[in-house]
DNA sequence: CTGAAAGCGCTTACAG
DNA sequence: CTGAAAGCGCTTACAG
């Protein structure tokens, strides 16, 4: 079934079955209905291909989950894919919600997931092939999210979560942001007001945005309350769980241990459950742990992780809504938004 | 940059671009690197959809996540987004090996979700309007996938998960299903094997082909232990955390309760950990718990939970293969796969 | 081995 | 208000 079919079973031209599909004004409303009965009878749907040639958009957005691992051979290579990016609760809550916020706006979403430089490719392809009408990139560290923007032209419409441009005016692209380091002050300056003075934390992947700014945070808000730094507390992770374990053995071992810990997501937390739980000791009568991402998992735990609340979806919400924008205006929306956390409080914590 | 424009670049024809680019045999190699030579340095890709009008594939899969949810409004009318379908790890393991596998082979995948019947629309105009090539649903009910058949004509290319076809010469689609018979089979027996006779069963959605063999491998086992069956000790769940609690209070409440509970899957046995814990009983000591799924969580709770490890990877695999097979033949492929199911053992469940 | 040309199914100035 | 026609960027018989 083709637009020609249509016309002739209406006995009008390819043109005007096309103006009505397209709302075009000064259609005579009983020639719109006709055609559009005619179209719904025989399930006609426009072909997207064609369209898309003869200059219409293809409304279709990209979504590239960078899930990059230096060291080692990409992730999918290994003998199990259960593990991989998107069992990440992180991802998944930004991905429906993202995929919902398009879809009601007509769009369709094609995914994609990028396991190391060369994946990039991908993405390039969607954008250069025209698959797509813009993309966003999310989970990247600093470096790959530098990266696209030698693939990618600038005349292509991109979006990029957990990326802080330093110069908008030179990176072009949606950037949206949750404020990590307003979350970060605000779990570390809950952990005070119960009490606590000797905090330690154990950092996320400091080659990610987040990871810098959420130890900033964690900085910050002791030396505002005049709490003298230990460098000792302070432990570097890498967002996975092992790194959790690790660190927080690392902070046990000293002869002067933290009562309350800032685990910079909540993956690294149940890392330090376990190292909790092989030493001996007690959440929250031993020692506190806060966490970050509010995942699913958090609120299984025991006892149940406090956290903070990451609002994927409203990124998400936000992601599409504005590379729709940049989509309709025909140029780049550029612009840096954040978007605010709030504390989930659980019983991980005790007062002191 | 088009096809002309390298051809102009390297002093040949469009038509022996496109010949270098489909790898047509019979091109002299000193003209063949010439043109991918031009290609590479201008970063050429051919567009998707021109090539698509000329006949060709579009090398798109189209994934539809079915999250239909009867009585209510769609779900993404609630105020929160946070518990979509997509959060669900069951969904997310098979999505990201699905995108993973098809993106090995070169595909790229459109993904929509499905809230309501109306959203059926989403998947008929992506198949008619000709942006994918072929497309698999999952997570419907039987009646929701018997209606696929009338929105999405036969000559589509299509996959279902979870449901069983009554007659594959009628119903011709690529079906994989997990062996729920069997792992519910396996698990009660396992059960049975540590000295359970009276056990009880938090069913799936019986409106779910999973639901309904689920509950058959139960009964089965039992008669085949010869364990006479208690309609007591059988509840309706509907996959759903709620139906978990709600299930085992009333499981609990009779005046004989049982020594080990079958739930149907991981989220309703976290809801009969809630009722356990609530009504001061102890898992395992009290009462023995075997879930389905083998999710995220299962792992963190406390006790970890015994649960069947569905291979979901394994089903996502051979289901973009076999409909990467039928694109290829140029006809569906009717088969209906059976992926198998193993026990996972952790420490809900006691030796009686 | 290779080029000129038709054709894929649309949209949209253009002309009336 | 509406039709004929050009053009979007490819692929692929066809002819040489």
């Amino acid at each position: 079934m083709r637009s020609k079919d249509i016309a002739k079973l209406v006995g009008v031209s390819r043109s005007t079955v096309s103006r009505v599909i397209n709302n075009y004004p000064d259609i005579p409303p009983a020639t719109r209905e006709k055609v559009l009965k005619a179209i719904e009878e025989y399930n006609y749907v426009p072909n997207v291909p064609a369209r898309r040639l003869a200059g219409m958009k293809s409304r279709t957005l990209g979504l590239f989950l960078l899930d990059i691992i230096e060291e080692e051979k990409p992730h999918h290579l290994k003998i199990s894919n259960e593990n991989l990016v998107y069992n990440n609760n992180f991802f998944a809550a930004f991905t429906n919600a993202f995929i919902d916020q398009a879809n009601k706006k007509d769009y369709y979403i094609l995914v994609s997931i990028i396991y190391n430089m060369e994946d990039f490719k991908k993405a390039q392809d969607a954008f250069y092939g025209k698959r797509i009408d813009a993309g966003v990139f999310i989970g990247g560290k600093t470096q790959e999210y530098k990266y696209i923007f030698n693939v990618i032209q600038p005349d292509y419409i991109i979006g990029i979560v957990d990326f802080e441009p330093e110069d908008l005016s030179r990176q072009k692209a949606v950037f949206v942001n949750m404020n990590d380091y307003e979350g970060a002050f605000k779990a570390v300056e809950y952990l005070i007001t119960l009490g606590h003075r000797r905090i330690g934390i154990i950092t996320g992947d400091l080659s990610k945005g987040s990871g810098v700014r959420r130890l900033r945070g964690y900085k910050d808000v002791l030396s505002q309350y005049n709490l003298e730094p230990d460098p000792k507390m302070i432990v570097c992770g890498n967002y996975v769980e092992e790194s959790g374990f690790n660190g927080m053995n690392q902070l046990l071992a000293g002869p002067h241990r933290p009562t309350a810990v800032f685990c910079c997501n909540d993956s690294m937390a149940i890392g330090a459950y376990r190292a909790i739980n092989e030493a001996g000791l007690n959440i929250p009568n031993d020692i506190s742990l806060i966490g970050f991402d509010n995942t699913q998992v958090s609120e299984y735990l025991s006892p149940p992780l406090t956290t903070v609340h990451v609002p994927l979806s409203e990124i998400a919400v936000n992601m599409a809504d504005l590379l729709i924008e940049s989509i309709a205006k025909g140029k780049q929306v550029a612009i840096n938004k954040l978007v605010d956390t709030v504390i989930v409080k659980r019983a991980s914590c005790k007062k002191l």
